[in-house]
RNA sequence: GGGGGUGUAGCUCAAUUGGUUAGAGCGCCAGCCUGUCACGCUGGAGGUUGCGAGUUCGAGUCUCGUCACUCUCGCCA
């Protein structure tokens, strides 16, 4: 018999009645009734049932034994009597009579109930997260995390894609997020950085004559965090094509992306091809790169409609050169006034100075607004919106920059508010038609996105367009308001890479210096490429349909970027910095800190 | 760095307008119980209300400061 199990927590059945086995796991809950003890004994794959009978030599310290230890038991499957059957588990035709036992790992009193599903304070959680991970919903979620990569490998694979890896250990790229640094021990004041992506490896691989190459890449990157953003790194599916268009890329991740979440999920999926919308009409309409098409609630531009109308506060937004949008919704000019209420007290927590609405409710208008409005105005907004009788109108007006702002706000909002949005399906869109370069905040040229992507209009674009009007062949692919990448078909012409440089003032030997790799790569013969990465974390929370990316990472960091079980980032050895040729130059409020906290230890003896 | 939220027993939460000894469930400890499966029953221990000031006859509650966590803006080519 083997030393610790004959099987599995989860695998016994009728089928194995009067079987001698051996099972060990986690004891999830002991119920002492005085005589007989059943324990239910946990692990990675299921439950089973321990019976304790008074007549064993070890049944006298059960009760002492607590929650979470582990425990090996040898006995004998038998039936459960049929009112004693649990259908609510899968062994729960079965229990095993104990013969022997063995503590295997004892555990002290828990900080919070692994059994149980309650809410826990998130620092307790981090800081025992071995118990937490032994939770059930957190522990599917990883399981699930496993079997999405093992998937995506295969359909992977299956598209003729190679796995490969790249370096940790790089260098720094100039632009972008914060890098992390390595110190260099050989080249004293020299540093690595990790990648914030294999953006630039993955493009020499496809110089380097690999035709498809992809990755389950991790990505490190300095920056704060937000609930679906988790601190300092990440894993992307690294992706690139050689020979490749956009259409090309956007097939092959559908056909994943597709199959990944028709697997992994009951929610419906948008059949392939998915929607492809151009940049400027999701910002015209939804107000964001990023649209939720579940919510079905739309932007319409109302400015000309403002223009010279008795209503003063827009129509001098109108007259400085600012927007009037309208959202139309349909069927809710019914709801209470406290509803129209709260929702101007939204868009003012949004940063608007108001938000204007007309209600046709039974026949006649209930608005603040209508009455500067003609008849003329109101029937052509009327029809502007599609609406008439028991909808509602509602406005935002403002310089175009924060009128788009708002109304992405205050459409999420009523699309919550309205029950709009279907929990129950997967939406996807391709965004398409980035801009190249828009303004920076001082009026200057930058790249809007990549500054490897392809114009579209290529050599002939960059010399004579206007740089705002220039297009990339750079998109994103979004599901349900998340956006799980971006991507680009690549420049690989040097001569227009120096050129969309030059554009957004850079001279080639800034190309040369920031990017010397792929300046090299493509003087000598680069194939047409393209690519895309992404990220598995948020499919993974989109698949579990999880809001905090924290819920599908094993150890992950908490929103400062300190791991709490491994106590990560730690101060180091002095001679650790000495190899490193590092000094530290603390701030001097950190200083003050560390000095606080040792005083009691270094500054008295006894 | 800015804004919002939260902080009360080991955990999750409650505590009327500022008013008696700060409560409950789970967990923990002790006892009872031979068919439960969130077992049940009885009893018990457990609190610097994050921390520090202030207002007040009186502060978990109000004010200020501070710390921690979280959401968010900035940031994320």
């Amino acid at each position: 018999m083997h030393r610790y199990r004959t099987h599995t927590c989860g695998e016994l059945r009728k089928e194995n009645i009067d079987e001698a086995v051996r099972i060990s796991g986690w004891v999830h809950s002991v119920r002492d009734h005085g005589g007989i003890i059943f324990i239910d004994l946990r692990d990675h794959y299921g439950l089973t049932q321990i019976v304790i009978d008074p007549s064993q030599p070890f049944h006298k310290g059960v009760e002492h034994w607590r929650a979470e230890s582990t425990i090996c038991f040898t006995g004998k499957v038998v039936a459960r009597i049929p009112e004693a059957v649990n259908p609510k588990l899968a062994t729960g035709e079965i229990e095993i009579v104990a013969e022997e036992m063995e503590m295997l790992g004892e555990a002290k009193v828990l900080p919070f109930q692994v059994a149980k599903e309650e809410e826990c304070n998130e620092t307790l959680r981090l800081e025992y997260r071995f118990l937490d991970l032994r939770r059930e919903s957190l522990h599917n979620n990883i399981i699930l995390r496993s079997k999405v990569i093992a998937r995506i490998r295969e359909l992977m694979v299956a598209e003729g894609f190679m796995e490969m890896q790249t370096p940790i250990l790089t260098s720094s790229s100039p632009e972008g997020a914060r890098d992390y640094l390595v110190p260099s021990r050989v080249h004293p004041g020299k540093f690595y950085a990790l990648p914030q992506a294999p953006q630039q490896f993955k493009q020499l691989l496809m110089t380097s004559g690999f035709d498809r190459y992809f990755q389950i890449a991790p990505c490190f990157r300095d920056e704060d965090a937000r609930a679906d953003r988790s601190p300092g790194e990440f894993y992307q599916l690294d992706m690139e094509m050689a020979f490749a268009t956009q259409d090309d890329v956007f097939e092959v991740n559908e056909h994943v992306l597709h199959k990944i979440f028709t697997e992994f999920s009951d929610k419906q999926v948008d059949d392939i091809p998915f929607k492809r919308l151009p940049f400027k009409e999701v910002m015209e309409k939804y107000g964001t790169d990023k649209p939720d098409l579940r919510n079905p609630l739309i932007m319409q531009d109302a400015t000309e409609l403002f223009r010279d109308c008795d209503f003063k506060a827009f129509a001098g937004v109108v007259d400085s050169g600012g927007v009037v949008k309208t959202i139309a919704a349909k069927g809710c000019a019914g709801k209470s006034r406290k509803f129209f209420d709260d929702m101007v007290k939204f868009a003012q927590s949004v940063g608007s100075k108001g938000l204007g609405y007309l209600r046709w409710n039974d026949g006649e208008i209930q608005s603040p607004i209508a009455k500067f409005l003609s008849e003329e105005t109101l029937g052509q907004l009327k029809e502007l919106g599609g609406v008439g009788d028991g909808d509602v109108m509602f406005f935002i007006a403002d310089k175009l920059k924060p009128t788009t702002e708002i109304g992405a706000a205050v459409r999420d909002e009523l699309g919550k508010r309205l029950g709009l949005i279907d929990p129950d399906v997967f939406k996807f869109c391709w965004i398409v038609d980035f801009p190249m370069y828009e303004l920076d905040d001082d009026g200057k040229v930058e790249f809007s996105h990549n500054p490897f992507s392809m114009p579209q209009g290529g050599m002939d674009d960059l010399l004579n367009k206007d740089p705002l009007e220039i297009l990339a062949f750079q998109y994103d692919i979004v599901c349900n308001g998340t956006e799980l990448s971006s991507g680009a078909v690549r420049n690989h012409n040097p001569e227009l890479m120096i050129k969309a440089f030059g554009i957004a003032g850079y001279d080639e030997s800034v190309v040369e210096t920031k990017f010397p790799a792929l300046h090299r790569a493509f003087q000598y013969g680069a194939p047409p490429h393209a690519g895309i990465a992404p990220g598995i974390d948020r499919i993974i929370m989109l698949l579990a349909d999880e809001p905090n990316i924290r819920e599908v990472i094993s150890f992950p960091m908490n929103q400062k970027a300190q791991d709490l079980l491994m106590n990560a980032p730690g101060h180091v050895e002095h001679h650790q910095l000495r190899d490193l040729h590092l000094k530290v130059h603390l701030p001097k409020k950190v200083e003050k800190e560390i000095e606080d906290q040792s005083e009691p230890e270094g500054g008295t003896t006894d």
